[in-house]
DNA sequence: TCATAAGTTGCATGGTATGCAAACATGCAC
DNA sequence: GTGCATGTTTGCATACCATGCAACTTATGA
């Protein structure tokens, strides 16, 4: 059995491999060149010309222009749910997720000169900015499942002296808090992160709101 | 002196008056017409027809065709941030937050039958949901910055026992991360608000969701 | 009333996005 | 390897989105 070294993950047949090539040259190309003229000045042309594809081909990868930019694949989401559900039984919900985040984001920052230039193109371009932050949104419904998965049914929070009847309801609407935390733990990570021109390494960014947000927001000191 | 009896807020002119006529008019024929026969459907002509101007003039409004389904103007950021600064100074800045926030939404929710409408459209059409909380996040920024001007320079929280370096640090991640708290709030509820329809008030929804986030996360009780 | 500023419109232009059918490459069975 | 089924790429036609510009219409304030 040998080694598979190939793009990211093992390879499939040759067909696989070749369709993670191409889609591997578009966002490269896309990030390259706006990193270099500015990402609104970037045409989908330019981008297909540099990956040697037609214009139609590139609408075959993305759906939309923007698209290009956002850089997360349908299998994070995928990953993160594996991680969470692997994750130490000893660990809460919160820690699990912030272990699978982390793992991920590490994952991310591979590779790293991509990653650096798609931070430069994003701090230029606060419109895709947004809209990379918004895929991750749409991640959380996913995110909220798998957080639903791993504690399981029974099981729910609610601050003490809560109803029984608003605790019920309270039931489904504690993993989507659950997920709506982390995912806002991203990005003010990536916010301030870009902010802050990697004056910090993102790890620590993120570790440190992440940890602001689960112990529960106290209020600033008096003086 | 009269009262002013015109669209939203009291109107200056004829012109202002005539502009914000123009813009309602717009985004109302938007979101009917996309609630009829889906959002993707309906093109920035037909739109324009209904409310009787011209496609340019639909673009003297909005930057982008997606962007007039995302009814929050820019005085909905000016709003909060009045209401913020405004709040009994006894109120913690998270509760103040609440406070300012269940105003302006409640504002929102006179409208009834345009925001039922809108939530269809946007039920229908993950896309534009994703738009408007795009949305919802620049306005984070603002926000941010009326929390930082509300609890004035020199504060700041960190969890007992930081050390000053990372107390420092953690002074411009305070305000952001309520910020995004607040916001999270309201997607959150929006969302579980859409999914349960309209089962419970908003407000209630809003309320608990806000209290849940506010009070730490507790972590899921043992059984 | 008149000059000015603000808003609207049509036109020209170029980028974005989709459907379709033909050409091409791959995987698989034989 | 030959040949077929399936999946991908491509060009073309088409429609929509978006912007700059110049001409035209409408409020505003002196």
């Amino acid at each position: 059995m040998q080694l598979m070294t190939e793009g990211s993950a093992a390879g499939g047949g040759l067909r696989e491999r070749k369709k993670r090539a191409t889609r591997a040259a578009l966002t490269e190309a896309a990030v390259r060149l706006a990193a270099e003229h500015g990402a609104e000045r970037v045409t989908v042309e330019a981008i297909s010309a540099a990956a040697g594809v037609s214009v139609r081909t590139f609408f075959n990868y993305f759906d939309t222009r923007d698209d290009v930019f956002v850089l997360t694949g349908a299998e994070t989401g995928a990953n993160v749910r594996k991680a969470l559900l692997a994750a130490p039984a000893r660990l809460s919900p919160m820690e699990a997720l912030r272990e699978a985040l982390t793992a991920e984001l590490a994952e991310a920052e591979q590779r790293h000169e991509l990653w650096r230039l798609h931070g430069e193109v994003l701090r230029a371009a606060p419109h895709l900015l947004v809209r990379v932050l918004a895929a991750h949104l749409a991640d959380e419904t996913e995110l909220a499942e798998a957080v639903a998965e791993r504690i399981g049914p029974g099981r729910g929070a609610a601050p003490p002296g809560t109803s029984h009847e608003e605790r019920r309801k309270a039931l489904d609407l504690y993993p989507r808090v659950l997920a709506a935390v982390a995912v806002t733990a991203v990005r003010v990570s990536v916010d301030h992160w870009c902010a802050r021109q990697e004056e910090r390494s993102f790890r620590e960014v993120f570790q440190e709101v992440f940890a602001l947000l689960a112990a529960g927001l106290p209020a600033p000191p008096p003086a």
